[in-house]
DNA sequence: CCGGAATGATTTTTT
DNA sequence: ATCATTCCGG
């Protein structure tokens, strides 16, 4: 993009006055933004320092910096202090600079100054919180009985962090402004959303949602007697709703101590963390927002001629108000799309876009109450539209549309009307338009979705482009994206076991990983004790022992010889780092995650020397935390990228496969966590469970909590509005996977879904044939000549023809050999289990212990190489030999070669029109690995440079 | 066939 | 907490 279009064009000049702006995914944001800010940076008499430019990443600030460098004056140093950042961290230097003071507007006698903390790990937050809610306890009797109503006293957190979003603030004797206000509730805004909920369905034949969802009113609860009955708040037998004085009876009830519960948590809970110097997010726009309110000096000199925030849609209430008290002029602008509107987890109110103009007029009035802060006109207001989308065709543009009005659940009615009548839909700048869109369904869903990318890559019909050509496409243009972490890490360790060209993107619970739990397991192996068995049960299981099997070796400490031999290693390693490393090898997991897995505990654990107890507990907390990590791609692989779909907002893809379709996978977030209050609209509520509540004292009516919350109900927005999201990353191709259950999203979406067969090696072999195997060269041609051994080293032939790697494998290929010919055998260790497995994905005839020998023309003259490979498998168009090893580290690879290449010429030669491939199957590991085998000259050349025949 | 009541299964995202 | 399913009564 060379030059703006019209409405880019629109925006770019347009710098005077209050503009809102609807940009669509993919109608370069960017790129308008940066002009804009080039155009009025470029002005007499303004500097970058009078033009706030916020975005809601670290990310998209420097992002928008180098963007600004790139095509105007200013160099990266010129930029490096102006303006351009998040709301964080705008807060940040604010208080940095003028917040010594902004406590004591709260009548807290404390002060913010550099060295006042920002707390981003939440673990630790909730330690620091967990202490003060104990001497909280301590020092408040007259709370007990709210303490102890709790489920879980962290939730208060989220109360404080959730009314921090809305601007509601305590005092020393109060509550901030009209804070109290928004604590009473609204009641006819309540019986707005109770009266939606309890009208009658199907025409008034069917009762309402709200008596529908009530009952269960009352079981598993024990409520105090004054509590109404069953019959009193769902109406008699029969009825079709909930009568109509309940809305009332619910609504107003005495919450004074309630609120005076929260009040003393939430003030003191401030004092507490300034007394320990730090702030969280939350209470680092408080503070920035009290400042600004009530010192006019600060503001004023604090404010700027030009405000622009992007991505208006991820900001929540306090920052829409943080953003006008800093407006010195009306010369602000919200950039954003309602559409990609995925944050509400972080307190972002989609209302701000949404409902922008009331909004607008509501807080400033509010802000203006007491003194003029917001003095600027609130109108007229430029709407501005970018339609013209450069990223993605026009089918997928369309297509996304449908994510908007696809109903979340069976009984979900969607008003598809008014919500298309809020899109501004998208025109593509694309050149050509051949997108498939499809969707795939199978109960391994995992290896469904590698398979189907195996068959993309490479694949003409789905032609990526780049630069205006069309090319196949490679893994790396293929992005995988999912709801959940979890699901990428299922997805991961899938594609880990096929050897399947993967990362993992984003933040990840890296202590969940497989290769984690395996590193611990061994580690509390090698500290033996009491946790040794937990230790030895995972590992166990891991190679494939019943649970009946794990219990009978743990009773009587029948440990395998190989694994004891293992756990002997390790204890010979001088670094964790090394029996990390060891651990990640034996289990084939590869590089980056063992490294990011290596870097993630270094950096926890720096300075001190860390024992071996120790680790184990940082993985252990890990994991109980669920601690996520970021994690990326080693640069320069070509590899297919999995992410969530919040985690690639603001990205693109050629190919797009949104995966985990399944139901479920994409729960209601409607609200927020269903802890929180309704402190806006219905008064502040906690919850207890039952067991807590059983035959404790009850403080509060919690009837009225089991009504209230039913009138909030959640919806689908979100998740539809996250579904736009992630296909809106598309650029050529969009793809959608399910399991065992599609999702009733899927399910509403024009497109089939076809049922698949998985076959992830579809590229090494294909279907069973019962084509057979007679190779037809070589049984006649001669003696057997030169054996493979022969030409080995003879320190590598002592090697392998001593200790474990003879008789450990004489016994492994015997079992593989009785199994593949059908013998009623049973796997008796990890090499044999690994080895039964691998035979039952094997596809079509597998044939045991063939011997070949291959005739070679060399300078003596003619000789006769011999070789033997444990398993041939045959297919319709493929053949692979595979060799069975113990172990990577006993047998390297480069000596067997020889040993296979013979077999693969036989074959080659045998089979001219099957694609004949040799693997190596390293039985320890559980691990295939395909060989590339010696040219027939190299064979030459070595059998030349032998001296001595065997 | 319809609607209501009871019951069972399932349950995240991260600046 | 919410969805889907099953059972039961009219």
């Amino acid at each position: 993009m060379t030059s703006p279009n019209p409405e880019q064009r629109r925006l770019i000049e347009g710098t005077e006055g209050i503009h809102l702006v609807d940009a669509g995914a993919g109608t370069g944001k960017t790129f308008t933004v940066t002009r804009r800010y080039a155009n009025i940076v470029a002005q007499e008499g303004v500097e970058p320092d009078d033009v706030l430019l916020i975005t809601f990443t670290r990310n998209a600030a420097g992002e928008m910096k180098e963007r600004i460098v790139a095509n105007g004056e200013y160099d990266l140093r010129a930029l490096n202090d102006a303006p351009i950042q998040t709301f964080h961290s705008l807060c940040h230097d604010l208080l940095d600079e003028h917040g010594f003071d902004a406590p004591s507007y709260l009548g807290i006698d404390d002060s913010i100054t550099g060295s006042t903390r920002i707390i981003e790990d939440e673990t630790i937050e909730r330690e620091a919180f967990t202490s003060f809610i104990d001497r909280f306890a301590d020092e408040h009797d007259e709370h007990a009985g709210f303490l102890r109503s709790l489920s879980d006293p962290m939730e208060l957190l989220d109360v404080l962090s959730d009314l921090a979003s809305k601007g509601v603030f305590p005092t020393k004797d109060g509550w901030y402004r009209n804070s109290k206000e928004a604590l009473a509730g609204d009641y006819d805004a309540f019986k707005r959303a109770f009266d939606a909920v309890n009208e009658p369905r199907n025409g008034g034949s069917r009762q309402s949602t709200l008596r529908s969802d009530l009952a269960r009113y009352g079981s598993d609860k024990c409520y105090l007697p004054s509590a109404p009955e069953k019959a009193d708040i769902r109406g008699e037998r029969g009825s079709k709703a909930v009568p109509e004085g309940v809305a009332e009876r619910v609504f107003h009830e005495d919450r004074e101590e309630l609120i005076g519960f929260v009040h003393d948590v939430y003030f003191e809970y401030l004092e507490f963390a300034l007394g320990r110097n730090y702030l969280n997010f939350s209470f680092l726009q408080l503070f920035a927002f009290v400042l600004c309110c009530e010192d006019d000096a600060v503001r004023e000199s604090a404010s700027f001629e030009y405000v622009m925030i992007d991505e208006f849609q991820d900001s929540s209430e306090i920052q829409f108000k943080i953003a006008l008290l800093l407006s010195g002029t009306p010369n602000l602008c919200v950039v954003g799309d309602w559409k990609q509107s995925i944050y509400s987890f972080q307190y972002a109110a989609v209302e701000n876009i949404t409902e922008f103009e009331s909004r607008l007029n509501r807080f400033a009035a509010e802000l203006n109450e007491g003194a003029d802060r917001v003095s600027f006109p609130l109108s007229p207001i430029t709407r501005i539209e970018l339609e013209r989308n450069y990223r993605s065709t026009q089918s997928i543009l369309d297509f996304s549309e449908h994510a908007l009005v696809a109903p979340g659940s069976g009984r979900e009615s969607i008003d598809g009307k008014s919500i298309r009548d809020r899109i501004v839909s998208l025109v593509s700048n694309a050149s050509h338009d051949r997108s498939r869109i499809e969707a795939f369904q199978h109960p391994d869903e995992h290896e469904a979705v590698l398979s189907r990318i195996q068959s993309i890559v490479g694949n003409d019909e789905y032609a990526v482009e780049e630069d205006g050509e069309l090319r196949p496409p490679t893994y790396d243009d293929v992005a995988v994206l999912t709801r959940t972490r979890e699901y990428g890490r299922e997805l991961l360790s899938v594609a880990d076991a096929y050897e399947f060209p993967m990362a993992y993107e984003g933040g990840i619970e890296l202590f969940r990983t497989d290769a984690a739990k395996l590193v611990l397991a061994w580690l509390r192996i090698l500290e033996g004790g009491s946790d040794a068995d937990r230790g030895w049960a995972v590992v166990l299981e891991r190679a494939g022992y019943t649970l009946d099997e794990i219990r009978h070796v743990l009773e009587h400490d029948r440990y395998p010889d190989e694994m004891r031999s293992f756990r002997e290693a390790l204890a010979d390693l001088e670094t964790h780092g090394a029996v990390m490393r060891r651990v990640f090898d034996r289990y084939g997991h590869r590089e980056s995650t063992a490294d990011a897995l290596l870097t993630a505990l270094q950096s926890v654990h720096t300075s001190t020397t860390m024992t071996r107890g120790d680790l184990t507990r940082l993985i252990t907390r890990g994991i109980e935390n669920g601690d996520t990590k970021e994690v990326s791609a080693p640069a320069g692989t070509d590899s297919v990228t999995v992410q969530t779909i919040h985690s690639v907002k603001g990205l693109e893809h050629p190919i797009v496969i949104v995966a985990n379709m399944n139901d479920g996978a994409f729960p209601p977030s409607g609200g927020h966590d269903g802890t929180v209050t309704y402190s806006e609209t219905t008064g502040l509520r906690l919850r207890k469970t039952y067991a807590e509540a059983h035959g404790v004292p009850h403080v509060y009516d919690d009837w009225r909590t089991d009504v209230l919350r039913r009138c909030q109900p959640t919806d689908y927005d979100e998740e539809r509005r996250l579904l736009y999201v992630a296909m809106t990353r598309a650029r050529d191709h969009l793809l959608f996977s399910a399991g065992e259950d599609p999702n009733t999203f899927l399910e509403a979406l024009p497109v089939d879904v076809e049922t698949v067969e998985p076959s992830v090696s579809d590229v090494e072999r294909t279907e069973a044939s019962g084509a057979a195997f007679e190779p037809s060269v070589p049984a006649t041609a001669g003696p057997e000549g030169l054996s493979p051994h022969s030409l080995m080293d003879d320190s590598v032939h002592e090697e392998v023809t001593t200790g474990r790697g003879m008789a450990f494998g004489s016994r492994v290929h015997e079992f593989a050999e009785a199994y593949a010919l059908g013998e009623n055998v049973t796997p008796e260790n990890d090499d044999e289990r690994n080895v039964k497995a691998l035979l039952d994905s094997l596809s079509g005839d597998v044939h045991v212990e063939e011997r070949a020998y291959l005739p070679l023309e060399t300078a003596d003259g003619r000789t006769t190489l011999s070789g033997i490979v444990d398993l041939v498998h045959v297919t319709a168009d493929a053949v692979e030999v595979i060799d069975l090893k113990t172990d990577r580290g006993r047998h390297a690879q480069d000596e067997y070669r020889t040993q296979l290449s013979v077999y693969y010429h036989v074959l080659a030669a045998s089979f001219p029109d099957r694609r004949v491939t040799a693997s190596m199957f390293y039985t320890a590991d559980d691990e295939i690995v395909t060989v590339e085998p010696r040219s027939m000259a190299e064979l030459r050349e070595l059998v030349e440079s032998t001296s001595t025949p065997d």
